[in-house]
RNA sequence: GGUUCCGUGGCCGAGUGGCUAGGCACUGGUCUGCAAAACCAGCUACAGCGGUUCGAGUCCGCUCGGAACCUCCA
């Protein structure tokens, strides 16, 4: 059998190049994805969530396609400079001074609860998920291969990348983010520690530590600590090799970030390290970009449990991941209590559609054409992970499976493969999530219901109203919903 | 100022030139003791102004409004 990737081919949106294309491993049935992780310095809010919970919905739907994908995303844990000067503080040594712990003890703080956070938005762990302070030579060894090139040069003891003789050499710095050099310069300020550079558009491959600088490792040209940019391309180069297939991150990293890794690349290998370069967009909050700079954020804690002035309630985590699949990973996305409302009902509807199919019978053919809703999901899949419209499909199924009590206008066949792939986009692609905590109802709790239920549907028959609605509303008070339905009652927590 | 992008019905949000996206809300109906749920039906928009085309939400230009990036940030 052919595995499903040649069947639905994918094709993505390349902001390398601006233009979808067909996905064309480099290795064939194989995927190399890297995506930029967070830097662990804070805890990781809302806005990071959606990015690392698109590249896991782009990671679970190309693994279902049957590719074996290795996905590498790192933890950036030696902090970028809060700025370009030499004074400039790194983010988690400023963090461990302030708290007064080990810069270590920052980053093992936020790496765990950045990875309670995914678990809880149902992302999967990646394949591999490397440090950048654990990859210190790898780094040293890129600075000094791109120094022998000729691309790079040591000033004061730190380390430059020298855009000018990159290009000048026929490199193309500039080429994913359209930007023209001499725009570079112009718009660029005057800063502390230029002076080091010969160029304001060089970056720091390495940087000399100053002596306030807690997190610092020898090299050959100081005491010091690797570049804002290089981790990526070191660590991906390692996991990867010098040509991979995807390359993720969001939207606000593609410049300077990648576009430095593209030129530590080309410079080190001739190759631009991935051939397919994603961004995903911006989760907006009052319709600016979240940023833990500006404050202008909402935890997902604080999602989670509704504790936060913005927010009427709290919402399950798998709602939360629901609202994020309804919108497309390459557009911005506002966030509103009333769009998480909305989403809430909308994922239960999906769920409780899931769980009633879970008990329909067969009742022969309708007019459910199944293989074509097969090929409409995986064509929108396919279509640069257009997961809205793979939810607008799975809705018309909800249609199906809600038109009769009990059976379903399928047959017995198209049944089994019907709950199959209900069960894959929902749970595998989308990566929804029934109830946390013991998805399923217990026995004892089927058979305490079934009870009280036909308790209720004995004062009904006595048309005693008074005890029936107080049994419905009490147990409704407790989170269960009663479904009274035309061949009996059922019910939903 | 430069680069990139967006502006869709009450709200959210897809739409890669040619038939109704979808969700939420709302209205009417079926069902129900009442309700909820579900089903059926209705509500049919593309910021404005020009242009290209047999035909534009979709392409081009201008205007207005908004966002991201140009400085660490997913």
């Amino acid at each position: 059998m052919n595995p499903l990737y040649s069947t639905y081919p994918v094709h993505i949106e390349n902001s390398l190049t601006g233009a979808k294309e067909q996905l064309v491993p480099v290795s064939e049935g194989h995927i190399g994805m890297y995506v930029c992780g967070p830097t662990v310095y804070s805890d990781v809010h809302l806005g990071n969530a959606r990015t690392f919970t698109s590249f896991d919905f782009i990671f679970r739907y190309l693994s279902h396609l049957g590719y074996k994908v290795r996905y590498v995303r790192n933890i950036t844990d030696a902090g970028h400079l809060e700025n370009d000067a030499d004074e400039g503080e790194d983010k988690i040594a400023k963090k461990a001074r302030l708290e007064q712990l080990e810069p270590m003890e920052i980053v093992q703080r936020y790496t765990v609860d950045f990875h309670k956070v995914m678990d809880r938005l149902g992302a999967l762990p990646p394949s591999i998920e490397p440090t950048a302070t654990g990859h210190i030579v790898e780094q040293i060894e890129m600075t000094q291969a791109i120094i022998d090139k000729g691309w790079a040069y040591e000033s004061n003891g730190s380390v430059y990348f020298d855009v000018d003789a990159y290009n000048r050499d026929g490199g193309d710095y500039g080429v994913l983010s359209g930007r023209k050099m001499d725009e570079l310069q112009s718009g660029s300020r005057a800063l502390d520690g230029q002076e080091e550079k010969r160029n304001p558009a060089d970056f720091a491959l390495w940087k000399k530590a100053s002596p306030a600088h807690i997190m610092r490792w020898p090299s050959p040209w100081s005491v010091g600590f690797p570049g804002w940019h290089l981790e990526c391309s070191a660590m991906s180069t390692k996991y990867l090799g010098e040509e991979f297939d995807i390359h993720g991150g969001g939207m606000d990293l593609k410049f300077p970030h990648h576009e430095c890794e593209i030129a530590q690349n080309t410079a080190t290998s001739g190759k631009k390290g991935a051939k397919y370069w994603l961004h995903a967009n911006m989760l907006t909050l009052n319709g600016k970009r979240m940023s833990k700079s500006t404050g202008n954020t909402i935890l997902p804690g604080e999602l989670f449990s509704g504790n936060n002035p913005l927010l009427a309630k709290g919402f399950r985590p798998s709602v939360v991941r629901f609202f994020m699949m309804q919108a497309h990973y390459s557009s911005v996305l506002d966030f509103s209590n009333e769009a998480l409302l909305a989403a809430e009902k909308g994922h239960d509807k999906l769920l409780a559609a899931w769980s009633k199919l879970q008990g329909l019978e067969a009742s022969g053919s309708g007019d459910f054409d199944l293989q074509a809703w097969i090929d409409k999901c995986y064509q929108s899949l396919s279509d640069n992970f257009n997961s809205p419209i793979l939810i607008a499909h799975l809705f018309e199924a909800i249609k199906l499976i809600n038109q009769n009590e009990g059976s379903i206008a399928l047959s017995a066949s198209d049944l089994v493969v019907f709950k199959e792939k209900m069960n894959a986009f929902v749970f595998d692609i989308l990566g929804l999530q029934m109830e946390e905590g013991g998805s399923a109802h217990s026995e004892a709790l089927d058979k305490a219901m079934d009870l009280v239920i036909e308790l209720r549907a004995k004062a009904r028959e006595n048309k005693d109203w008074g005890t029936a609605d107080l049994i419905r509303d009490q147990l409704s008070a407790a989170g269960i919903k009663l479904k009274d339905g035309a061949e009996g009652t059922s019910y939903e927590i």
